[in-house]
RNA sequence: GCCGGGAUAGCUCAGACGGCAGAGCACCAAGUUCGGAACUUGGCGUCGGAGGUUCGAUCCCUCCUCCCGGAACCA
């Protein structure tokens, strides 16, 4: 895409009710726009880095059998009354209509996918299977605060899962562990797996997936040398004292963002809906049910958060924008112009993921900007590169440059 | 909803004793520039809203709205 032709633009600054670092730098490369507190619309760049991360996520939920629906939004308030979450979760928005019917905006959506698994598993033979979403939700927090980490409205990919048995059940809560860690890993970020409470909804414990980061929301105890890792809230082991689990290393604190959970939802929601199915021998029995969120855009801002510098965002290459960062240096040089178009042409040809900045700005701006905005690789065609025959390569997270002449640039970024 | 802070140009901010409201950036036009947000010249406010005090309020008082941080909460 020609950077000129992109219709957002860069900040120099940004805006003074922002004080979050994912919030500031995302705004001032115009990947999103603030509505209201808790509320972020997504702009192009903004749209590509999600895109990419919903994709990832899709794929590793594809892998281990989900299947990708899109359930309502909008919810009818007789499913939330039938599980007590109309009374009980105090974040669910509650609207009403013309008519003064009542509904819910969804901010999970157990309460719709209970009924919809019911209609289609009427047998053991249909059990089990896992049904995943990717959309927006909607929670009523009284305070909604660090950019996109903590919003009123957010994307989320969520999951359920339906077991014949506690067994099943628990092979497949493993199986979708070990799915997102891969998510997070794709996404270039470093995540471990706690233990923690099960909030209103659940009595058993849950298990939550963080990233260190001191824009995150929770406190944990971990250790260094082995996988432990507790939610302070549930951990009966503190900071500095030595790991029960391989005992070797003392636990350490830390801030972290929690981006993903798994729960194990019992019968609760399939009793709620006089969900049963049959077994071998005829008799009713209730599916064990699962649930198992990432929050997207909260990932996105987790990785913000993580990877960013003083210059601005560092996006790994697996979620960026784009793959490349085209800058060209003309001086008003239609030549060089000319040269760079073709440059341009020739990647879309080869189906590089690319912005070009052919914008008449001096290259100090165009730099920054690409800073800012934080491709992997950013590439520079100006007189001084032509003059060698060929363009400089620099990498955005380590800052260093190569040179590469111009017959072999597309070979040297396809690999 | 609670505690604290805040709201002045599109953006970032200054401002005064209560007395004609400013700068930089951005935007438009022209020119000079052209590898780190450059420069010159000319073109844009309901001082968040509503009341009150006052000859006069952006400034003082009251209420409200919105925003930020914190606490609490956190499917």
């Amino acid at each position: 895409m020609r950077q000129s032709h992109l219709f957002t633009k860069t900040r120099k600054s940004a805006p003074k009710d922002e004080v979050a670092k994912n919030a500031q730098l995302l705004i001032r490369g115009g990947f999103i726009h603030k509505e209201m507190a808790g509320v972020y619309s997504y702009l192009p760049l903004g749209v590509r880095v999600l895109s990419k991360i919903e994709n990832i996520i899709r794929e590793e939920m594809n892998a281990i059998g989900g299947q990708e629906v899109r359930m309502a939004t909008l919810h009818p308030s007789e499913n939330w009354k039938k599980t007590g979450g109309w009374d009980n979760v105090d974040v669910l928005f509650k609207i009403q209509s013309r008519t003064e019917k009542e509904y819910a905006l969804g901010q999970s959506e157990e309460e719709i996918v209970t009924p919809i698994a019911q209609e289609y598993a009427a047998s053991y033979k249909d059990l089990p299977f896992a049904i995943y979403q990717i959309g927006q939700k909607y929670r009523d927090e009284l305070r909604a605060k660090s950019g996109i980490m903590r919003g009123r409205e957010f994307g989320m990919k969520d999951m359920y899962s339906f077991h014949e048995s506690q067994a099943d059940f628990d092979r497949f809560y493993e199986t979708v562990k070990q799915a997102y860690f891969r998510v997070y890993q794709r996404c270039g970020l470093d995540a471990k797996v706690t233990e923690a409470s099960g909030g209103s909804f659940s009595e058993k414990l849950s298990y939550e997936f963080m990233v260190l980061t001191d824009a995150g929301e929770d406190d944990i105890v971990y250790c260094d040398c082995c996988t432990h890792c507790a939610n302070v809230e549930v951990s009966k082991v503190a900071e500095g004292e030595t790991c029960p689990k391989c005992g070797k290393s003392t636990l350490k604190k830390a801030r972290a963002a929690e981006v993903g959970n798994v729960f194990d939802l019992g019968t609760k929601y399939p009793k709620s809906f006089g969900f049963t199915y049959k077994d071998k021998d005829g008799n009713d029995q209730t599916p064990i049910m699962g649930c198992y969120g990432i929050g997207t855009t909260r990932l996105m801002g987790t990785a913000v958060e993580v990877l960013a510098d003083e210059k601005g965002i560092v996006w790994p290459e697996t979620i960026a924008p784009f793959d490349v960062h085209l800058v060209a240096i003309t001086g008003g040089n239609a030549e060089l112009q000319a040269e760079a178009d073709k440059l341009y042409e020739q990647f879309k040809e080869n189906d590089i993921d690319v912005l070009y900045d052919d914008r008449d700005i001096r290259a100090g701006e165009k730099f920054a900007d690409a800073e800012l905005i934080g491709i992997p690789t950013r590439l520079v065609i100006s007189e001084k590169t032509m003059q060698e025959g060929g363009v400089e390569v620099a990498e955005r997270k380590s800052g260093s440059t190569t040179f590469v002449s111009e017959s072999g640039i597309i070979e040297h970024l396809q690999k």
